[in-house]
DNA sequence: TTGCGAATGATAATCGTTCTCATTTGCAAT
DNA sequence: ATTGCAAATGAGAACGATTATCATTCGCAA
């Protein structure tokens, strides 16, 4: 998918590191991934590429682009490979799931707002925190088996 | 407004420098601070109360649900008086400046949108950023005085 | 192939926040 | 008012996430 051109065409030289980390975004499965992850993920994989590559590549994919950063609760910012799609998130607060959605009438009020008050809109952050009553949640009352 | 007893319904002993925490931001104009300005507004007003005092009366009045904590972009936490009224914030990218708002439309629309999936919706954030084209927001184009 | 500026990696530094621990305080019972 | 003790405080250390530093290495155009 991604190819040197597409770094090129964001003005960064297409270095191995970044090439391995955009890879990385593109495939895993795990569409909201923290550096660190990220980093932990690229090693696994036989990969090994300095933290403070990981920081700086994001942070150039984000300037360019390439990939959007979200600071949901818990002090660690999550990465996001960038399609094209604006979206919303709703994270699960006891398993850190993540969906996305994506709500054209909260959009058009959110742009109404701003005007309201005079702002010119930008961006904004829209987050959802629940419980996601999955089976394997945590947050899930448990049902323990009957250990006789 | 806030007395002891406030702090005792919410199972904390009312100490002076929770009082005094209290107090300035129910005064304080600016309803939106972070810690560290917090406590140098303190400071100016001749009350030393350590930043680790301050951080922790915050975090207790935030479980007790007298204070709300905000995450904004840039990293530093804000802390917001609760005065009951649920609602969202503007904040100029520029400036820093915040508004406040509410929306019944997008508050119900949250609220389907984790049924929708699947989630049992607890909390949310929503911040929108923009330029709030205030005259003495520094993001303004200036029209400088003609110093001919 | 060469040369140079940009990128990398190891690690130090930074920043916001929390923890530690010796000292002080609020408050209930005297 | 005094006392006793658990809880609160303050100074500074510690912490986790992220960024900066700087010597070395790499991508890429000539």
């Amino acid at each position: 998918m991604h190819q040197p051109k597409h770094l090129q065409n964001a003005g960064l030289k297409s270095t191995l590191p970044r090439l391995k980390v955009l890879e990385l975004l593109e495939n895993v499965e795990d569409r909201h991934l923290t550096a660190e992850a990220i980093y932990r993920k690229l090693l696994e994989a036989g990969e090994v590429i300095g933290l403070a590559t990981v920081y700086r590549a994001l942070t150039q994919f984000e300037a360019a682009g390439l990939v959007t950063r979200h600071h949901f609760e818990g002090g660690q910012a999550v990465f996001e490979l960038e399609r094209g799609l604006h979206h919303d998130h709703i994270v699960c607060v006891h398993c850190g799931r993540v969906e996305e959605f994506y709500d054209k009438v909260i959009e058009k009020r959110q742009q109404s707002i701003a005007e309201k008050h005079g702002y010119t809109l930008r961006d904004h952050n829209m987050t959802l925190y629940g419980e996601c009553n999955g089976p394997d949640c945590p947050g899930q009352k448990k049902k323990g088996p009957a250990t006789g």
